[in-house]
DNA sequence: AAAATTTGACCCCC
DNA sequence: GGGGGTCAAATTTT
């Protein structure tokens, strides 16, 4: 579907939106690229307007004939002996978010079930290097029931990342609406002077927003409701604590996992 | 050919 | 037993 190639399309140059702010201020190729992907987005934006005109009733397509009549029997399992001790802890913590499959790490889907309650499958990741570095690192993603439009996903993690590639991964998400744009619209947060003095900023946090949230001067794309990835800033300690009132942490590569439970711990009050 | 995904079977545990 | 997480053969993609 057209549609889902532009939003995807979307969500990928909003991605390099975000590598491009890493580059140091001033930086010609991030002056450049900025405008480049500026216009992208806006071409997308257009374009996906001008597609979803006609209301077409996204009825989810449920097709489940499956007339599947014969299971072929598989060979035997073989007995699993080597039991690790699995009674680790092992932490989880969820966000939601309408950018549920890219998040900076890579992934490697292994399985996929129907849950009982839920209307949309559940999808299981580990990461790509579970294999060469041990990391350990998973993800479930699970479409919500209700929105269609821009459709939102759970995202439940367990375990941090340890492969190398985890240093350089940056993780753009989006959280709960509510939450996000009060938190852009108090503190004292001055929306004026943003993009440059962010982007002179050595140790930068990646955020995002949803559509809702209309300080768009924090980032140079325009908020759009039609957009999957609406907003995207990237903050320092002086700007993060006076956003979130709260010292930010020593920058290490799992911080953005760390800023997502903060997120979430706070919401939840 | 190699890597990633799909998909039903398997397994654990409530 | 059955819900949900994982395995791995088959299939698809690169």
């Amino acid at each position: 579907m057209a549609i889902r190639d532009i939003n995807r399309a979307h969500e990928r140059v909003s991605q390099l939106q975000a590598l491009l702010l890493q580059l140091p201020a001033g930086c010609s190729w991030s002056q450049i690229g900025g405008g480049i992907v500026e216009e992208i987005l806006r071409l997308n934006t257009s374009a996906l307007s001008a597609l979803q005109s006609p209301g077409g009733g996204c009825a989810s397509s449920d097709d489940d004939g499956e007339s599947s009549a014969e299971k072929s029997k598989r060979p035997e399992r073989k007995g699993r002996s080597g039991d690790q001790k699995r009674r680790r802890k092992s932490e989880a913590w969820t966000i939601v978010t309408t950018v549920p499959y890219e998040d900076g790490h890579q992934w490697r889907k292994y399985g996929q079930k129907i849950i009982n309650n839920a209307k949309h499958p559940r999808s299981y990741f580990r990461c790509t290097y579970k294999e060469d570095q041990k990391c350990m690192a998973k993800k479930t993603v699970q479409q919500e029931d209700g929105h269609g439009d821009p459709p939102r996903f759970k995202v439940e993690y367990r375990n941090h990342h340890t492969c190398k590639a985890a240093e350089y991964a940056v993780l753009p998400f989006v959280m709960d609406s509510s939450l996000t744009a009060s938190m852009f619209h108090g503190s004292g947060f001055q929306q004026e002077q943003n993009l440059s003095s962010l982007s002179s900023s050595s140790s930068l946090i990646p955020v995002a927003a949803p559509a809702d949230c209309k300080s768009s001067s924090l980032m140079s794309s325009t908020c759009d409701p039609s957009s999957s990835f609406d907003m995207l800033g990237r903050l320092d300690n002086t700007e993060f604590n006076s956003l979130f009132q709260q010292p930010l942490p020593i920058w290490d590569p799992q911080m953005d996992l760390l800023m997502v439970e903060w997120y979430l711990n706070s919401s939840s009050n």
